[in-house]
DNA sequence: CGCCTGTCTTGACGTCTGTCGAATCAGACA
DNA sequence: TGTCTGATTCGACAGACGTCAAGACAGGCG
């Protein structure tokens, strides 16, 4: 087995949302589905899959839409329409600074909706 | 709406590979999204978050509909739409067994799911 | 101050999605 | 064979979504 989970099954997700057990150990509750299936949409989008990975690999955890934007074949109003997307769903924060804006992934959501994926093992060997 | 309609499975996620290195690490090219953001996009309706719950965590793997359908309030055709949007997505296979119609997980697309949504935590910690 | 650049909001348009009722298909069983 | 039950497909509808053009807002600079 991987040790790489040293503290594990008790994440750490200091949620304001209902966290989760693997999606496949215990039935997600309604209440939980109800909150983080609107995160999983956010992601079910080509454009702002690619736009929260930008986003969470940037150099200094953040991207200016000034870099943003010109990665697509898409109209500025566009870009910031599915960056709204994101913010509203708690995939990122944004932040003015001067002229530019700039965009931030929120770690804890991520790893929230990696631990309601994650399999173990054995479980998925059970067959 | 970016289209990615298909009306039989399309995505050949059946790969155990080395399909994603973490969303945070590498900036997802476009067609991975292009494949994976239909998957994400299946998750991101609380109905069908449950039902891909209740199959993964079944206790031998797979769910009767007619154990599925209940359990919701909503007509036999419309949980039967959203099955068939989670097959299409690959993230379930279904099988007839007589009178019966049975959905299992598959394993493989959510390792790759949340291994793309996974974080390391150096990675998380820089801020 | 006025202008320029960068970003967001608004309004509109066509398409996709979630839901239902009715009809249809697939097996089981008398 | 006929009929019954379980599951899917078909047809339709309201609402949401992705996209754009045009306008509005914010901050820097001459």
């Amino acid at each position: 087995m991987s040790k790489q989970q040293a503290s594990l099954p008790v994440v750490d997700l200091n949620a304001d949302a209902p966290c989760c057990p693997p999606l496949a150990q215990r039935r997600v509750p309604a209440e939980t589905a109800a909150v983080l299936a609107p995160a999983f949409k956010a992601l079910g989008d080509p454009v702002r899959l690619q736009l929260m990975s930008m986003i969470a690999s940037a150099e200094d955890g953040e991207a200016c839409v000034c870099d943003l934007t010109p990665a697509f074949d898409l109209t500025g109003p566009t870009i910031s329409h599915h960056l709204r997307t994101l913010r509203e769903a708690g995939l990122v924060d944004a932040e003015r600074r001067g002229t530019w804006v700039y965009y931030r992934a929120r770690p804890q959501i991520l790893r929230q909706l990696a631990a309601l994926l994650s399999i173990e093992p054995a479980t998925a060997a059970k067959v």
